[in-house]
DNA sequence: GATGAATGAGGCTTCATTCAT
DNA sequence: CATGAATGAAGCCTCATTCAT
C-alpha cells in the first residue's frame, strides 16, 4: 500500500467508533440549548462536524437519537453514588450533606442537569422515555436518600418519620435547582450560589431529622 | 430594572380585553398539554371554536399569543394572597403553612401549574418572557414569603436566619411540586399527595425555623 | 361590501370546487408520464396551478394522491357499456365487435389506456389499489365480455365455448394494445393502427367463434 | 436506423465479462420485484453479498446497471428459437403452436417475463433502452412469427391474410400474459393457467388461420 | 480490487402566516 | 369581523454517489 497506514488508520479507527459519541454530545448541548423540536438535526451534525446524512448512519431518526442521548449519559452516573453510601462510616447528618453535595458536583453542576430539565419539559411528548428515566434515575436517587435516612433511623441518629415523604423533601430542593440553572437562573441579576443554597438548605433541614436536640 | 417590564406589560394590556378568552383558554390548555412547538394553531384555533384566521385578527403570531396567555393569566392570582399576610393576625407558623397551602389551592391545582412548568420548558427560547414571569410572578411570590419570614423573627417567632435563603428553601419544593406533576407525575404508579407532601415539608421545616423550641 | 361579489365569487366557488379536479388531472397526466416514483409533488401542483402546500388540502400524501386518480378515473366508463350489451338486438358477431370498439374508443383511446399502463406498473408497489382496481374494472369488463359470450351461445350464434377462456382470448389483445400505447409505441416508426389491428383481431378471432360456418 | 443500437451495444458489451453475474442476478430481482425507483444499490449489493463501492467498480451508476441487466439477458434466447423455426419440418398450425408454447416455457415462465414487464413499466423514463429492447427483442420476436406465418402460406397450410397484422394478434397474448404475471396475477384468487390459456387461445385462432377448412 | 463511512442534493411533508371573499 | 383556501419557507429523511483506507 501506498501510504502510512498506521498512522491514518489509527486516526481514523479512533474517529469512527467516536463519531457517535460526537453525535451524541452535539445532540445533547443542542436538546439542552434550544429544546426538542427547536433543535436542528442540520445543526447537530455540524456541530459535530459531519454532514446532516452522516447522523442517519447511527441514529434512526430525530426521536431515537433523542432517546439515545437520554440513555447514554445516565446510566454511568448513579453507581459510584450507590458505593458511596453502602460504605460511609460516619454520622448520618454527615452522609446526607455528602450525598446532596454530591450529588450537585456530578450531576447538578454538569450538563447533566440539563438532561434532567430537558426531560422535565419533554416528558409529554415523549412518554416512554419519561417512564425509563423516573424509573432508571430518579427513583434509583430516591431509592439512594432513602436508604441513608433508614440508615440515619437504625442508628438513633435520626428521627423517626416517614421515610419516603422525607426522602422527597430533600430531593426536591436538589431537582429544583437543577431545573432552575436552566431557565429562570438567567432571569436573576444576583445569581443563586447553588452550594450557599443548598446549605443552607439542609442546615435548616437538619435541625427537624437530628434525633439528639437538647 | 433589567427587564423592560413596562413596555411589554404596556403594550400587552392595550388589547387584553379585545381578546376572546375562548382562544386564551384553548392555547392554554394545548401549549401546557403540548409544549409550544407542538401545539398548531390551528388546533388553537379549532378548540376555540373559531377559524384560523380569526386568530389573527387577536394576536400578531404565534409568539404573541404565547404571551399573551402567560399575560391573562399572571395578574389576578397574586394579589389576595398578598393581601392575606399583611392582615394575617395568627402565628407567623401557622402563616407559613397558610401560605404554601393556599399556593397549592389557588396555582398548583389549577391549570397554572401547567404555565409553571410552560415556562420553566421554554425560558431559554423566549428570554424576555421568561424575564417578565420571573420578575413578576416568581420574584413576587418569592416576595411574600420573605415578608412572613421578616414578620415571624420581627414578632420572635422564628429564629432569625438569612430570609433570603430560607425562601427559596420553602418555595423550592412547591415549584418542584407544580413542575413534577406536568411531567413525571404520570410515571408513578402510585402518585404522591401534593397534600400529604407538603405537610410533611412544613412539618419538618418548622422545627428548624420555630425560634421556641424548649 | 367593496368589489363585484358575483362574478368573483362566482369564478371562486367555480375554482374551489374544481381545485380537486384540476390536482387530479394533473396528476393523471404526470404520473401516467413518467410512473409514480418520478412524479414530483411540486410538478403536479405546479401543473394544476397550485402550490405544493395546496396538494395537501386536499389529499393526505402522495399515495393518498395516487389513490384517488385511480378511483377518480374508472368508475363512470364501465356503466354506460353494460347498458349497451343488455339492450343490444342485433347478432352477437356484431356486438362483439362494438363492445371492442367502443371499449377502445372510450378508454383506449383515452388518457385512461394511461391509467391502465400505470397500474400494471405499479401494481406490486400498491396491492391493494391493484386488487381494487383488478377487481372493479378489470374483473367488471371481463364479466360484460363474457355476457356477451353467453348471449350469443344461447341464442346459437356462437359455438359453445368455455367462455371463461375466450374472454380472455378476447380481451388481451385490447389490454395489450394499451399498455403498447404507453411503452413501445414511440418505439416504432411506423405505429400501428389501432383499428386496423383489432378489425383484423375480431376478423380472426370470428371465425373461430361462429357456430354457421358453412 | 433510428436507434444508436451499435453505439449502444459495442459500449455494453465491452465490459459485460467484467460484470460479476451475482450483481446483475440480485439487479434483476430487485428491479423486477420492486420496479426500478424503488431498488436501492445498497440492497442490490447486498443480495449479491458485496458492498455498496463495489457495485461502482463494474457499473457507472444506476442506470448502467439498469441498462446492463436488460442487456445480460437479452442475448442468448432469441438464438435457438430461430433455428427452430428454419428446421421445422411439420405442418405451420403445429409450429405455431411450438413456437407460442416454446416461448411462454422459454421467456414467460422464467423471470424474463419480469424483464418485459419491466421495459413496459419504465420506457418511458428509458427510451433509448426501450428502443433498443423493442428492436433486438420484440421485432426479433415479431419477425419470427412473421416468418412461421409466411412459412404457411407459402405452404398452403395458412390463408393468406396481412401477416403483419396477424403476428400482433398472435404475440399481443404472450406478452399480455407475461405482464399480467407481474402485475395483477396475485389479485387473483383463482389464477389463470397458463397453458390452458394459451392453448384455448390457439385453438379459436387457428380455426381462423387454417386454410383447409371443409 | 473491495470496503463502508461520508456526503449532500432532492423529495415529501408540515404549518405559521396571508389575503381575497 | 370572520373565514378558510392558498402559500412557501423550513425541516426531516433517503439514497445515489464518492473516496480514503
Amino acid at each position: 500500500m501506498n501510504c502510512p497506514i498506521n498512522k491514518i488508520k489509527g486516526r481514523w479507527e479512533r474517529r469512527k467508533n467516536a463519531r457517535p459519541q460526537e453525535l451524541l454530545a452535539a445532540a445533547l448541548d443542542l436538546f439542552v440549548e434550544r429544546g426538542y423540536a427547536a433543535t436542528r438535526l442540520d445543526d447537530v451534525a455540524g456541530r459535530a462536524g459531519v454532514s446532516k446524512g452522516t447522523l442517519y448512519l447511527y441514529f434512526t431518526n430525530k426521536e431515537d437519537l433523542f432517546k439515545a442521548v437520554i440513555q447514554e449519559h445516565l446510566v454511568p452516573t448513579l453507581g459510584e453514588a450507590e458505593q458511596m453510601i453502602d460504605q460511609y462510616e460516619g454520622h448520618s447528618r454527615d452522609l446526607l450533606r455528602e450525598i446532596v453535595m454530591l450529588w450537585w458536583q456530578r450531576v447538578g453542576d454538569t450538563q447533566l442537569s440539563g438532561l434532567m430539565k430537558l426531560m422535565m419539559a419533554e416528558s409529554g411528548n415523549f412518554p416512554e422515555v419519561a417512564q425509563f428515566y423516573h424509573d432508571e434515575i430518579i427513583m434509583r436517587g430516591n431509592a439512594m436518600v432513602e436508604r441513608a435516612l433508614t440508615r440515619g433511623m437504625a442508628r438513633g441518629e435520626l428521627r423517626k418519620l416517614d421515610t419516603a415523604q422525607v426522602t422527597q423533601v430533600i430531593v426536591a430542593p436538589v431537582l429544583m435547582l437543577m431545573v432552575w440553572k436552566h431557565s429562570f437562573a438567567s432571569c436573576q441579576n444576583k445569581p443563586i450560589s447553588p452550594i450557599a443554597y443548598l446549605n443552607a438548605f439542609i442546615d435548616v433541614l437538619l435541625v427537624g431529622l437530628l434525633a439528639d436536640r437538647a
